[in-house]
DNA sequence: TTGATTATATATCAGACTGATATATTGAAG
DNA sequence: CTTCAATATATCAGTCTGATATATAATCAA
């Protein structure tokens, strides 16, 4: 999950798995807590998979350290999440949100990919929306609950509305 | 995660696990994959627990099943559930959803609470990230790297706007 | 100077969720 | 009468979350 955020991050600097963690949970705030359980066993994975080293450094008078450095498998790989589809999973929107964060390592053809991809997600999701008050209608369920349901969806309805104008305004200046 | 969500379901109708899922994606969506793996666990730990019982019902002509009926303490659980605050996860959006969809089992003092603390949650988010662009401009970053951070939290920041508005429009309904 | 606290750094664990697959029964379509 | 879809449950590997444990070094107060 966080495979393209750890690349990209290293793709101008080495670091430790503590920094790692702490500009990570610096970036999700508070509402996920990024576990050390979780950025050690990654930064194996990566390792093993050719994608970065780990290199002891000493600093005299400081504890050592395992710095991650990107390798050029690793900068390979950071291009290959970059260009592909973004999955439908719990992490789409932070996975789009780490990819336009790395916008300045891609080229602008990309760039408008990505942004337009993102679109058509939201406006997938606009659709299906729309079909969940149609299909609630037609289910026999008690008025109240009909009325709440509506009533929740139309949260996520506003969120969406509000993103594609954001995304329309982003394609405008991409454009110039 | 999804106790909640399942004990409401269950408040006015009894069900199996195979419905359940099937309904708990028809809300979520494309973007996460309702699991049998977790809904049997989930329903023996709720019975387990004491708060549904799972009773065998054989139709004639059907194939058996294991309904999930909630019991007193479920009813208990489940209002108790409702006047939790929040806590700050990754399902934190997901939650107040589940609970907005329940609002008509509740007292209206109730709702305005969680709307309340909903409205709190989203205030926090804004500040927070208010914070986030300030901390970034002290800390030496490359420019076009803190361009597109900046960017991307301009996406948050307009979705936590639109949610605001919902909020304080909800409000305002529920205040007639 | 010593003692306590904080920051840096890594490791490990239980519990839970995701996505997938396996299996069995019944109904419907052709 | 056979294939396909729908209903129904079970199980699994991999991963993430939240928490705790451990160790070293720096800082600051008494």
């Amino acid at each position: 999950m966080y495979d393209l955020f750890v690349l990209g991050q290293l793709m101008d600097e080495s670091m430790s798995g503590y920094l790692m963690r702490q500009i990570l949970q610096q970036i999700v705030g508070r509402q996920r807590k990024i576990s050390f359980g979780m950025i050690y066993p990654l930064f194996k994975r990566l390792n093993e998979a050719g994608y970065i080293t780990l290199n002891d450094q000493v600093d005299v008078g400081k504890r050592s350290k395992k710095v991650a450095t990107i390798t050029d498998r690793g900068r390979i790989r950071f291009k290959e999440l970059m260009i592909q589809k973004v999955p439908l999973n719990p992490n789409l929107e932070f996975t789009y949100s780490v990819k336009f964060r790395n916008f300045h390592q891609i080229e602008p053809e990309l760039r408008r990919e990505i942004l337009n991809e993102y679109k058509n997600y939201l406006l997938e999701n606009q659709k299906s929306l729309s079909q969940q008050i149609v299909d609630m209608k037609e289910t026999p369920i008690s008025a109240p609950d009909l009325k709440n349901a509506q009533w929740v969806i139309s949260l996520k309805q506003v969120q969406m509305k509000a993103a594609l104008q954001w995304v329309d305004s982003s394609l405008k200046k991409f454009a110039e």
